[in-house]
DNA sequence: ACTTAACCGAGACGGTACGTCTGGTCTTTCG
DNA sequence: CGAAAGACCAGACGTACCGTCTCGGTTAAGT
């Protein structure tokens, strides 16, 4: 038998930094249309121009091609808004919530979420992603307004955010309607006033 | 040869119709499972201890399998609460819809509005079968609140509804928390009453 | 989740017979063209006109297609020649040994001989084939012209046979000519009364 | 078989010389246990200790590298042996055709004239290399003899050296026995003597 | 009871897509 | 400038799964 002889190392290389850029970009889009389960390699390799084989050199499994159209997408400067007034804060805050779940990033990561209970690794990532939206800002901009005495007593900061967020992603994709500026401003209207009438004693 | 004498009429027919019921429950609980992309008919059967062939034959394709085992599913009475308050009647809303998303049959619907966006057939079933759990008691629910003077002027019913359901679906599917009484009465809370402080109108 | 249930079992099944012949009929005519390394199951589908997941269902390998080719092309009925004399019987062996290596499955034969050698359950089968053409036939010839007493004391059997059968192995594969009569019977003369003149007395 | 390859830290520069020897000896090593389909030039220079783009840019195709690889092996000093006897001489020819079809090159040889019927350009090569060995030699110890008067009038020169070769070659790959120096005095025996037993006269 | 006809189970088959493997071309870097 | 190191493209292969087909067996009607 005959066995291999070792050089020396030669140079390194590294091309095509762009050529991954467009593939995790195709991944996204490719996620966002649909899904994970029908996110197929060879399809994203066409779509990017590319061999199938040089994308499963440098992915060897669906889920770390995922994992990195995930990560690239959510390169987010975690900006919280801040115009003085809760309102103004809470609209900001929809606007961005909007803003990611009607692009393909957000499409995707939603998508997978409800999809993907089963694969806990796949789900961590996109909870990830989803949390690089408002990893801070959220929580921010509510303790500011409870500092300032703009909240009600024992309000619940996350119930708010969820419920804002909840708002609409259902307006998103279960009614499927497009989340205009008055529709953010009623919802956060109605988050903060309620949709009761108010009472001199609330028996709560 | 004599001519032909008449069709014999003999008619075995139906053998199967628990054979059906079966097949629509398994269909169901794989769509909350798997989703529809995942959802193979041979799998179906198989689970159904039926031979695929016997699935073919009587749905040709999986989007009318999906379709009657989603009409199949929803035979709901839509009787809407009336506990004579607008807040015990939101209250027993909310659960009606924690409950419908956390059983199989919710997270099948939930499941294909999100990810069949693109179907609109599948996406119309969909719909349809997530009106079922709300068709029109929901909205006799707020329009009796409206007439008892519980609800602020200009109120919009579909938003506070939408947005009751928005909150537990981002719990349900998001979060994946459990939605317990407690976050209910919070929720309902919340979007009666709102976040925000009571203004000098409402003393506290 | 959904158990299985299981049922009674239902009658077996057996078909396409004629779809097998002609698999291995290509298989041969492929192995004598272009060899085992460069037999392709997709390509052996392809020219049966199958498809090759039919076939890859019925070998699973590239091995046992190749087994059955060859035992389905060898079914031979090993008959001796018989006239009486050695030299017609030696002409007579000839013409079946060159017969067959002109043909498909003796070609196919010999490209597996002496290209795998390193596959010793190949080798075997093709050895077996070979041996096909000749397991008995050749030997009670010889033993025939032993007894008449028209061959030489001490002469070994198996050189005799295997000199004709290389002499015609030479003729076919390495100078691709054609096997004649002329060629046969000039050959079968060689091997019995040999290239030298004939001394009086010989020593060995 | 291949010997492994050292690089010489004292040689800046590898000339090439030294490098396209152990690429060709890998060539006709790699020829000769696995034929001409399964070489491959990847393996070859991988075996030579070598890049594969090195032996791309020097033989464009696995042809080329195959003539060079055979020439390079066939540097053959075709000398007759002459022991003064036709038997003698038929035995030295006979080892020489054994030693050659034992060792590599030969095997390289005979594989690509039995398996590469259909590549006329490499065929012709091979022949080439077969005839090295015999290019003139076997010819002359023939005609020398049939001067001495040893061969029977008529006897045809080419089909005695070629029952010897095929007798040898049938022994080496098909059989795969050994070449005995007891077996070529045998097979010489026959071809010169016959195998059958000496009539009083022998007409033609 | 016997025939008839529909339904169901079983498996072969064609087809499509996937992921792997390997061969050959290219560019970049080093000596 | 030659050689090494990989990245890249291209194509074939074997596998998995789906949906269709054709069998044979069973069961439920109706004479």
């Amino acid at each position: 038998m005959v066995t291999r002889v070792r050089r020396k190392p030669a140079a390194p290389q590294t091309r095509g930094e762009a050529f991954v850029q467009v593939v995790l970009e195709v991944t996204v889009a490719r996620l966002a249309e649909v899904g994970f389960e029908r996110l197929s390699i060879p399809e994203v390799a066409s779509l990017a121009g590319a061999n199938k084989t040089s994308v499963y050199r440098r992915w060897p499994s669906k889920t770390e091609l995922v994992r990195d159209a995930l990560r690239a997408a959510m390169s987010h400067a975690d900006q919280p808004p801040d115009t003085g007034a809760l309102r103004g804060d809470l609209i900001g805050l929809a606007h961005s919530v909007a803003t990611f779940m009607q692009a393909a990033q957000g499409t995707a990561v939603m998508r997978i979420l409800m999809a993907q209970a089963g694969h806990p690794q796949l789900r961590q990532l996109a909870i990830e992603a989803y949390g690089e939206i408002g990893r801070h800002g959220p929580w921010v901009v509510l303790a500011r307004a409870a500092k300032r005495g703009e909240l009600r007593a024992g309000a619940d900061h996350a119930l708010v955010l969820f419920t804002v967020a909840g708002a609409i992603l259902h307006r998103v994709f279960v009614e499927q309607g497009s989340v205009t500026p008055d529709f953010i401003e009623q919802l956060v209207d109605l988050v903060l006033k309620g949709a009761a009438v108010e009472l001199k004693s609330s028996k709560r």
